[in-house]
DNA sequence: CAGTGAAAAATTTGATCATATTCTGGTGGT
DNA sequence: ACCACCAGAATATGATCAAATTTTTCACTG
């Protein structure tokens, strides 16, 4: 049966060839967590997202628990998984952490970053852009999630950049619901300054550009989650 | 299905009954790796820990899929799963994200401490002390670690507890082996005046001396692995 | 007589195990 | 030295058991 271990010739590139169960679920549910139908308090069970998925509960099981040491889901006590609803003291502790953590990644980046770098950035923002003025909610929430990961990796710091994402994780359904309310209008996008100290090659300048971004996104959300915490 | 719920007459009152198996195999491989015998680089399998621990292999697994998630251990590519080797590079990132974030914890710590609490800390430290001087390593990497946790869950900031507790899950086993080198004599303990810090009620000062622990601690690893990242 | 409370049963959900299937890595033969 | 086979390990499925939540009913009270 084997008889073809090395040819592999090559024509298929294998486009998802093994990649494990549980790794496809977790990819899926993260992405619901941080840009999609999850809303922040929304309860699941193991055996909903089992036939919603349409796959087994083991993988449906593991993915969890990686979602819940991530902080991504909360174990609810009794028998609840829920999305955790932020309150201002949380959201305090995470604009604390962005605004230590993103300049320093920025900084990093800056001084590491290559012109393909550069042009996978500036791609990533134009596509941004071309989201906000569509007026397309989830686009902007998936591309500007994208471009920030992007720089994390640019920084070559693997642990910082595995904590920032947790961050993200943790922030992403709030910010989801605060740009429900507030719409692709007036969001933030200090992207521009980034890219031109990137270009200019002046970490510190890339660093203040970033923690401008973050500021003001995040007190953004702090704001409106302050103003109505709860929706219904 | 009539004969069951046979009354169980309630004469044991179960003590840790009711502790999911894969909480308990989760709780007893952190400790592994934190304190224990799990050494850097280190592979571990599946089966090998279900025989290890006693336990079917959904736990196990269950727990090192969380485990992975929170850092602690690594999906080594091919079929391994170890305990993260760090380089220098690594050890720069966590010096750098301890140096922010317990101090910003002390402080916090500070602002709420109560008599109880502080009578916590100078419980454990003083247990530290008699480890030490015991000579007793595996007592002082456990206590030293309570001693910090203590101080986390003081400072009323669950997500950030949530990552300094991730960083320590990092560095823990390169800790144990560079404690294993220099012995129990010569280890920073700036947890005096912290505690004179607390007790004076200045956040400030508990701060600064959290942060001299940490960097001359963390500084001590970065100089033992520099100079033999590799023990065999 | 109606409404509210609790208690018990039933359904739903979670946890664990045993088992089958697949993939990887090593080994032996040519 | 290379290719094929084998063994072991990891992944995934389904079933089974236990616990909890919910619903329903019955009794008691106003």
């Amino acid at each position: 049966m084997t008889s073809r271990t090395a040819r592999e010739t090559g024509s298929e590139p294998t486009p998802t060839p093994r990649l494990p169960a549980h790794e496809t679920i977790y990819r899926e549910l993260r992405a619901l967590v941080l840009f999609g139908d999850l809303a922040p308090g929304q309860a699941v069970t193991i055996q909903g997202l089992c036939e919603r998925l349409g796959a087994g509960m083991t993988p449906v099981r593991e993915a969890l628990r990686r979602l819940i040491a991530e902080g991504a889901l909360e174990f609810q006590g009794n028998r609840r998984v829920s999305v955790p609803l932020l309150d201002a003291g949380n959201i305090g502790e995470l604009i604390y952490a962005r605004q230590w953590l993103d300049p320093y990644l920025a900084k990093r980046a800056t001084e590491r970053a290559g012109p393909e770098d550069l042009a996978r950035l500036t791609g990533i923002d134009d596509d941004l852009d071309a989201a906000i003025l569509r007026g397309d909610m989830r686009g902007y929430l998936e591309l500007n999630y994208r471009f920030h990961r992007a720089l994390y990796e640019m920084a070559d710091a693997p642990i910082l950049t595995d904590v920032a994402d947790g961050l993200w994780l943790r922030f992403g359904p709030s910010l989801r619901v605060v740009c429900g309310r507030v719409g692709t209008e007036g969001l933030p996008d200090k992207h521009k300054d980034l890219l031109d100290a990137i270009r200019a090659g002046q970490p510190e300048a890339a660093a203040a550009a970033i923690r401008a971004d973050v500021v003001q996104g995040m007190e953004q959300v702090r704001q409106s989650l302050s103003r109505q915490p709860r929706d219904d």
